[in-house]
DNA sequence: ACGTGTGAATTATTTCACAGCT
DNA sequence: AGCTGTGAAATAATTCACACGT
């Protein structure tokens, strides 16, 4: 309807990346345009709400022709941000949070984790090049190395504090891998990775 | 309204282990009782919304007294099938399947990971007294184990590959690491921990 | 007096269907 | 002829508000 900021739900921002991961896919294999149905196919939903969650942004198709993927791509990434890069920090050094040190896939998409954190400095001082600092040093790192998104590996009963601090150093975002629901103000995004909930609503599915 | 099954919104269904999970915190701090207003104020959402995802399975409070947190932690584990153990494998045992495979978290929710599957067999054919078998052998011991969930932490390229054939081998669950939306029969649950998604979606909120 | 359970009202989201551009 | 963008219609989810049981 219009390309100017409004509030769009939720619903829709939370639709976008799988668009532009399906777009990217679409480009390595050398297409050029994609129609809203066939898009639709390839993402299990219907052609209408892709054109209708497109719409709160601007125009970005040709009737009769559909979207031509660089141009989509490029718009859907300055829509959510993806063109700037995002530094990032990990609390938390367990084997979970080494496991998500280790895992290349943020570097890959612009979210660099600059450094990590943990309650007792482990006998190696670095994964991956990371460098692990104590939490007692946390709002000073994140305030230097311009830290705007913390990535919480502690356990569920440390993660509210940790989360506070975070905050309160400067971070606008939280991805949360503790299984527990922080409380957070509302400038501030956060999202939940909770395996265990997923199973739990698969559970009901299971047995019938 | 009543209590007999009927098709439940998937997203009550997704809620209710977000309950369960309040109520085990209550439980354990030794209270006994509790009301949709105080429930709703520890979960951050409204009492209108806690008694009307009940409604739909039966009525467990008492006017005047709230919901006994026993009687309800039951009800509701019993509608997610959480008092059954499910068996469980993992495929993929790179970095993040053994972070998966040396995670308690699974166990202690009744969650029992049988068996890993990879396709190189490591050195080391164990993880946490899991064994690793090739990905050649997974029909047999899914259906020997009566595995019925699968856990898929392979690469995106391998996931839809690896997801069909637990499928074929009779598992009714999926629990996806693999940055990828699978294409999954209707009778089949799957979801989806996509940690990039999040942090995209999230990247939109980060530069108001 | 308190707090549930639930129809009714409201708000949000999806789908329809078609005018209009290429 | 094909396919977008979008108001209007349909469907879904949330919230209101209150009768009723303890």
């Amino acid at each position: 309807m219009n390309n100017t900021e409004q509030d769009i739900p939720d619903i829709v921002i939370n639709r976008l990346p799988l668009y532009v991961r399906t777009l990217n896919d679409l480009k390595s294999m050398n297409q050029t345009t994609i129609s809203s149905e066939h898009l639709g196919h390839l993402l299990q939903t219907t052609p209408a709400q892709i054109r209708k969650d497109f719409s709160h942004f601007g125009k970005f198709g040709k009737q009769g022709k559909g979207y031509n993927i660089d141009y989509l791509l490029e718009e859907l990434r300055e829509i959510l941000n993806l063109n700037k890069s995002w530094n990032s920090c990990v609390v938390g050094v367990g084997k979970l949070g080494q496991a998500v040190i280790n895992y290349q896939g943020f570097k890959d998409e612009g979210y660099l984790i600059k450094v990590a954190f943990d309650i007792s400095i482990p006998k190696t001082k670095t994964i991956s090049d990371i460098e692990i600092r104590s939490i007692s040093d946390m709002n000073q790192y994140i305030k230097t190395l311009d830290i705007k998104i913390g990535i919480v590996t502690v356990p569920a009963i440390d993660a509210q504090g940790v989360i506070d601090r975070l905050i309160q150093s400067g971070v606008k975002g939280i991805l949360n891998y503790a299984p527990m629901k922080p409380i957070i103000p509302k400038n501030v995004s956060c999202m939940n990775i909770d395996p265990i909930l997923s199973l739990q609503s698969m559970s009901y599915y299971l047995d019938k």
